[in-house]
DNA sequence: AATGTCTATATTGTAAACAGTATGGCGGTT
DNA sequence: AACCGCCATACTGTTTACAATATAGACATT
């Protein structure tokens, strides 16, 4: 509808009127409490891909409203982190396969760039970061699964942190999230995504500055990752009714 | 608040109830007109950085309601696409001078790794629909601005699709976008993103797969675009502030 | 003259009620 | 006994109205 403005103003605006922002405070919805909440379960494999989110659930779960909960869902649904089915819901993300697959080609691709980044950018205070790091890994509980979880996932995103490349940085936190679905999805659970021996070597690699090392070894880090995923076979009857399906889907979006 | 359920039902479910899909359409959020709209409209440069989006002026504008709308900003938001700034609405997103070079940098990266990937999967509809490309490139009206943009953008996300990776080719469009963005705030208007003459001679490489030789022209074109953009100088005395004032907000955050 | 305060207005954010759609159990039919 | 349609229920999606906040102009003050 149209706006009914009293027109008492003048009409005309000579300049119009600037409205672009100069300097605010711009705290993502990355940082509400809900997007993490739901994020770290993903990422320590306490929701695994297809589970239901249900907004009246979370809302009282985390002691907010249906809305807030909305908002949550879809900018994790924008970030392919769930899925939202119309009239469904929202479930945690279930990759496919070749989906999987190319998450982990992107990882090889954009891991071996920050590792050369790290490299050529690393300096004293990084180092630190590096060595404490290592340390804290060395020595942590390894009983405590989740603490482990979180703690192999901080490896890769230190590495990206010290390339000093914020975008790389989003895509390499991205794709640490949905290796962490793709491995929920295909792999037997419980076991960590990382094979955690591993880490030392690359980051002893950086420290020595053996740029070609330190790709070779952080690219076949991540190929000892894709190895460990198998597609499901059990489901073969299921999985060719849902291919047709898509199928049919895509091509009649395609055709209409 | 809790729901008041009758509790008629036995409440014992001794099987969890089955409760993930299994083959549905899950149309995305970015088939939406508005979201299309938006983005179209920002990479062929008629909204540039920092333009406010007004909830009702773009709900009149499409014939849609506000919450439509609300959530195509909110999902180009999740996509650093527009900002949104708490009660002042949703804006155009204008990338800092850092930002973009990571972008650059990023696409360096990136698209390197799809010319490979495209070459190592030529195969013969790939090279059919690369040479249809550059002759709609060669013979396209050049007085058509809009249409010129486009294409250009076109020629970089048909790489990434010979590429075969979806995910490489989602962050490739998101890459764009953000290009798209970073040149519109750091160089005067007008221009186009691509220096079009350089897409014939990367495709031609692709073609005759001279891997090494289309990577560099294709990071050669990449710089080409990066130096045509420089940080803003007319104002350094709001940037300072700017600067400072993120610095103390980060801060905040930080100690917090 | 520049700054600070106040008020009206416009715009965003939120809550609650309503409508639409899928799910699951029940009964009827072959 | 298996299958099919029907109906109650639970959930998501949408509309509506209202509340909260920022903006812009006018006015008062130093």
């Amino acid at each position: 509808m149209k706006r009914s403005r009293p027109l008492k103003r003048k009409p005309k605006r000579p300049e119009p009127k600037r409205e672009e922002p100069e300097a605010v405070d711009l705290r993502s919805i990355d940082d509400d409490p809900v997007v993490q909440g739901i994020l770290t379960a993903i990422s320590q494999k306490r929701l695994k891909p297809g589970a239901k989110l249900g907004e009246d659930k979370l809302a009282s779960a985390f002691g907010t409203t249906r809305i807030h909960i909305r908002q949550a869902l879809a900018h994790l649904a924008s970030r392919k982190v769930v899925m939202q089915i119309p009239n469904r819901g929202a479930f945690v993300y279930r990759p496919s396969w070749e989906e999987a697959q190319d998450i982990f080609a992107a990882r090889r691709i954009i891991e071996a760039a920050t590792v050369s980044a790290a490299i050529d950018r690393l300096d004293k205070s990084g180092k630190a970061e590096l060595k404490a790091h290592m340390e804290l890994e060395a020595r942590h509980d390894r009983n405590d699964r989740w603490a482990s979880l979180s703690l192999t996932a901080e490896f890769h995103i230190l590495v990206a942190k010290l390339a000093g490349n914020r975008v790389l940085l989003e895509m390499s936190r991205e794709l640490m999230l949905r290796t962490s679905l793709a491995i929920a999805t295909f792999e037997q659970p419980g076991e960590p995504d990382c094979s955690p021996d591993a880490h030392p070597d690359i980051g002893a690699l950086i420290l020595a500055r053996d740029k070609a090392g330190a790709i070779h070894a952080m690219r076949h880090h991540i190929e000892e990752m894709e190895q460990r995923i198998r597609p499901h076979e059990g489901e073969d009857e299921v999985d060719e009714l849902t291919a047709i399906f898509q199928e049919i889907g895509a091509r009649a979006r395609a055709d209409g």
